[in-house]
DNA sequence: GCCGTTTTCGGCCCGACTGTTTTCAGTCG
């Protein structure tokens, strides 16, 4: 069983021993051994050989013994039983609002119900609100959480929360009682896909600001409405958070409220370890830290900011992206290494990977350069779909030949101040193999190979398909990976390590294909990815001229990826670009 | 179940809000 694998058998378990009502702290170890599991960057199998399992924080002897039993066999005892003796349906219910291990193993041993349906029809018949620690309300809430489900369980493009947060944050700070806000939680984390809205705003009178935020026109229902925190639904089952606090706290509940959770037990346990408590109200000596004349309550500290925070407890200022809880607190010790500098958006020269009207985008080679000479752009690289992509009316290889010369009569007119390099996104066949002849991949300026088709390849075929093209000498750039679809679509099966290793060997770049639904290449993969030598392209893969600015989507994730500047292909002016071209055919 | 330069046992990050209670448990982030 491969790592993934793994990792969600110690998730289900974790959910398993909640409904069993075993201990909190046991079953946070299994979910905390699955989070180590998932984050760590060495292959599993090695770690295993070389005895090292036991010496990760966080894996003790039990996971050790469990976690080699499912990677040699593929099967776990304890998990079968465990699974065999909770019922399905209970687990489905933990996505009910309002109903946890505790009460969804309380309304099993009270009322037998073991599906989501027996519970409404409970609630319907009176039989939750006459339980002890049920009521009225509960029983209410059940039942509008069972009519919601699917939308509440719902996550949202970062792209599109995005849209919803800004007017709400701007509204927050038109406010007069407002005095510093700022939006929190993974929207500020730029992680692909966000769950809720989190904001966090200074103010001496909280009573106003909340009143403001809860009656706006868009909210559909108001799920919390107290003294210093309120939570609303909008009509989509996205849910937004406000936090009020005074200024003094402001830092510390920006802090608390942006996550990752993972990234606050680290920090948290930084500030213990220095014998300080911290909290999203603020840092102050922990009760414990024995010294008898440090009183709580009498070393308050303050803090302006997040990164005086930060250089409080001994770091560098760590970016908003980067706090998922994956070795970033250690990474950024004050004196530690070197970090790299993260990438900003005016940084970017031009991009790559876009489509025009010869196959199947919107905009013309002039309209698509216009655009990107709007957005500030030196240079603009066209990819149109190859032949093989039929339903994208995918170009053959005259036709290629014919955008070609149309590319160059263009940049010849000097019309414009935009260069546009000639490229293709080439099919790459189910055998690896490509869609254009050599010569057709030779004469473009670069080329970028995807899989549009054959998903259903096995793990160890879609690798060596992609590799094979990957070894081919035309070519230039992968395009997305994976092939997911955000929210919608699971990604092949591929060994992304294999790809990887590949590309840097024959110096092809990968991209981080920055439409939203995609923001593929995984930032998950990119720091270490580049540390071992992968280029990187952002390509916004628009297929119109507006969809263009998904190139910012695009630096979303070479942040969060930690990839050094130098590294972006992106960042590069056009005679670098060029070069970089020339050198790789 | 994990962990330890005070500890191999007894802790484990911390606090708001809700609904049910009459001082608090459960959920959530």
């Amino acid at each position: 069983m491969n790592k993934a694998d793994i990792v969600d058998v110690l998730e289900d378990i974790a959910v398993l021993l909640e409904l069993k009502g075993e201990n909190p702290f046991k079953i946070r170890a299994y979910s905390g051994g699955a989070r180590v599991l998932e984050t760590m960057e060495d292959d599993l199998g090695e770690v295993i050989a070389e005895g090292r399992l036991g010496s990760i924080k966080g894996i003790g002897s039990a996971l050790v013994d469990k976690i080699e039993t499912l990677h040699a066999t593929g099967e776990l005892e304890y998990y079968t039983k465990l699974r065999a003796s909770i019922a399905p349906g209970l687990i489905e219910m933990l996505d009910i609002p309002g109903l946890g291990g505790k009460k969804v193993k309380k309304l099993h041993d009270a009322l037998g119900v073991e599906s989501i349906d027996a519970l409404k029809a409970a609630c319907e018949a009176g039989e939750v609100s006459a339980l002890k620690g049920f009521g009225q309300k509960s029983e209410e809430k059940i039942l509008t959480g069972i009519a919601n489900r699917a939308a509440y369980a719902k996550r949202h493009l970062w792209w599109e929360a995005r849209t919803v947060a800004e007017p709400i944050l701007a509204g927050l700070r038109d406010l007069p009682q407002v005095e510093q806000a700022e939006a929190a939680g993974s929207l500020r984390r730029l992680k692909e896909t966000v769950g809720d809205l989190d904001f966090i705003v200074a103010s001496s009178e909280p009573q106003a600001v909340m009143d403001w935020f809860v009656g706006q026109d868009s909210v559909q229902e108001v799920t919390a409405h107290g003294e210093t925190k309120s939570s609303v639904r909008f009509e989509s089952g996205l849910q937004a958070d406000l936090r009020v606090v005074l200024m003094a706290q402001f830092a510390f509940a920006l802090h608390h409220f942006t996550g990752s959770k993972e990234h606050n037990v680290a920090m948290r346990q930084r500030a213990l370890s220095r014998g300080y408590s911290l909290s999203e109200w603020g840092l102050k000596p922990s009760s414990n830290s024995g010294s008898g004349e440090m009183e709580v309550g009498s070393g308050e500290l303050e803090v302006s900011s997040e990164q005086e925070l930060f250089e409080f407890l001994g770091l560098q200022m760590i970016a908003p992206e980067l706090r998922e809880g994956m070795g970033e607190v250690e990474r950024y010790e004050l004196g530690g290494d070197s970090v790299p500098s993260l990438l900003e958006l005016s940084q970017l020269r031009g991009v790559f990977h876009n489509h025009t009207t010869a196959s199947d985008g919107r905009g013309t080679i002039e309209e698509m350069a216009e655009a990107a000479e709007a957005l500030g752009f030196d240079y603009l690289g066209l990819a149109d779909h190859s032949k093989a992509s039929y339903q994208a009316n995918g170009l053959s290889d005259a036709r290629v030949l014919k955008q070609l010369e149309q590319i160059r009569a263009f940049n010849e007119s000097g019309e414009s101040a935009v260069h546009v390099f000639s490229g293709i996104e080439c099919d790459i066949l189910a055998d690896g193999s490509l869609d254009l002849e050599d010569r057709t991949l030779a004469a473009l300026d670069y080329t970028v190979m995807s899989v549009h088709s054959s998903f259903s390849q096995s793990e160890a075929e879609m690798t060596a398909r992609v590799i094979r093209a990957i070894e081919h000498p035309g070519t230039v750039m992968l395009g997305h990976p994976t092939g997911r679809i955000l929210l919608r679509r699971e990604p092949y099966k591929i060994d992304l390590q294999k790809v990887i290793d590949a590309a840097i060997a024959n110096k092809v770049i990968i991209e981080i294909n920055a439409n939203p639904k995609r923001l593929d290449m995984d930032w998950r993969l990119w720091r270490r990815a580049a540390e071992k030598g992968l280029m990187c392209a952002i390509n916004p893969d628009a297929h119109s001229t507006e969809g263009l600015a998904y190139y910012a989507a695009g630096v979303n994730i070479a942040r969060k990826g930690g990839i050094p500047t130098e590294q972006i292909l992106n960042c590069r002016d056009c005679a670098g670009v060029a070069q970089w071209f020339a050198e790789r055919r």
